[in-house]
DNA sequence: ATGCATGAGTT
DNA sequence: ACTCATGCATA
């Protein structure tokens, strides 16, 4: 009984939130295709994102890395091409930058071949050179404003006041880096700078997140106030959930490589502008309907690993008589089994490749499904 | 920090 | 219908 799904979409009919959303709504991700990413991104549709910040993570304690990380079927991936969202019509589009990017290491980076260096997993049909452009996050040749500086933008800063820092955020031992017998923890401050001008390694990324973790926290910022200043300097706001998951790693490959260079943008400035608070505008949010979130029972959850573990891809119809017999709408198992597979693909925390089988599960050599 | 959800873009 | 990037809501 968890179900409170009883009437998911009841939404619209409110004039409050009768507003056109379609001009910028929900701007993710405004990258288009390599080549023009770094000519416009410079947009301030920032929708609405207003959720009342004042609460802080009071982590008590986290280690997440319960990955089985069984690396089953190993669904080819497409040689994805990420256009990024259409939305955006503000007249305020300020781009400039050098058209030129177009380089880029040819190697295929396949979203399971975290920290597992370039073993190809086997079966690779290695998309060429497609893969590489899209995953490529174009790194913006150089963080150093040196150059040119951006629409004047972000030469001023848009920070986000530094707050109190008094979060008290308890950093955590976890996030360990694992074997690699690299990089001391907390409490020390190397200034390596890595400069990002292709596609960044794994490890490179690993070392990344966390010394951006680390510098965030020192500087007092939360991972909200990140994700805002993000929209203020480069028009991207980005919640909370995401840098999160960008400082655990628990983004794509590919996410990860986009994301980078925007944080360590911001890195840079925080870190300059030390004491030079700049007023960052908090638009308001607009009113969403979203369903309400369903939550699971652990059996039921159970029950669900033990199909994923046998066919993390059900058919429809499978889906349908599992979700019957579990009393569960239909549309939560399937989306239940895409966030599933999408937790796979995750980047795997280096060095963990836990086959554990404890309950000796072929998993590996996995038959298609069937049974109906 | 994460689970469930939404949506654009693909296949 | 799926993948992928993201985020609201929640633990």
């Amino acid at each position: 009984m968890a179900t409170a799904a009883s009437n998911p979409y009841g939404l619209l009919g409110a004039g409050a939130l009768a507003h056109a959303e379609g001009a910028g709504m929900q701007q993710g991700s405004p990258f288009r295709s390599p080549q023009k990413l770094l000519q416009s991104e410079y947009l301030q549709g920032v929708p609405g994102n207003g959720h009342p910040l004042g609460h802080h993570w009071v982590t008590s304690l986290s280690d997440g890395a319960p990955w089985p990380a069984a690396l089953a079927g190993g669904p080819l991936e497409q040689p994805d091409v990420k256009p990024g969202r259409e939305d955006l019509q503000l007249g305020a589009i300020i781009h400039h930058r050098s058209p030129h990017v177009s380089h880029h290491s040819p190697h295929a980076n396949h979203p399971s071949a975290w920290g597992a260096s370039p073993a190809h997993s086997a079966s690779l049909a290695a998309p060429p050179a497609a893969a590489a452009a899209a995953a490529a996050g174009q790194p913006l040749s150089v963080y150093s404003q040196g150059g040119f500086a951006v629409g004047g933008m972000l030469e001023h800063g848009g920070l986000t006041p530094p707050p109190a820092a008094a979060a008290g955020q308890g950093l955590h031992p976890g996030l360990r880096g694992e074997a690699g017998g690299e990089h001391g923890e907390l409490g020390g401050h190397h200034c390596q700078d890595h400069s990002d001008e292709e596609t960044p390694t794994s490890d490179e990324l690993e070392q990344f997140a966390k010394q951006f973790k680390q510098r965030r926290i020192k500087l007092g910022f939360t991972q909200a106030d990140v994700g805002l200043a993000l929209g203020t300097l480069y028009g991207n706001v980005f919640s909370q959930t995401t840098i999160c998951r960008f400082e655990a790693l628990q983004l794509s490959f590919k996410n990860m490589c986009k994301l980078k260079p925007l944080l360590n943008k911001w890195l840079e400035e925080a870190d300059s502008s030390t004491g030079s608070p700049t007023s960052i505008d908090k638009i308001a949010a607009q009113g969403r309907k979203r369903k309400k979130r369903t939550s699971i029972e652990v059996s039921v959850k159970g029950v669900l690993e033990t199909h994923f573990l046998k066919c993390p891809k059900p058919a429809a119809q499978e889906i349908s008589s599992l979700a019957d017999s579990l009393q569960l709408e239909k549309e939560v198992v399937r989306v239940w089994f895409c966030n599933r597979r999408q937790k796979e693909k995750r980047m795997t925390p280096p060095g963990e490749q836990p086959q554990h089988d404890v309950y000796s599960h072929g998993v590996k050599t996995d038959t298609a499904c069937h049974d109906l």
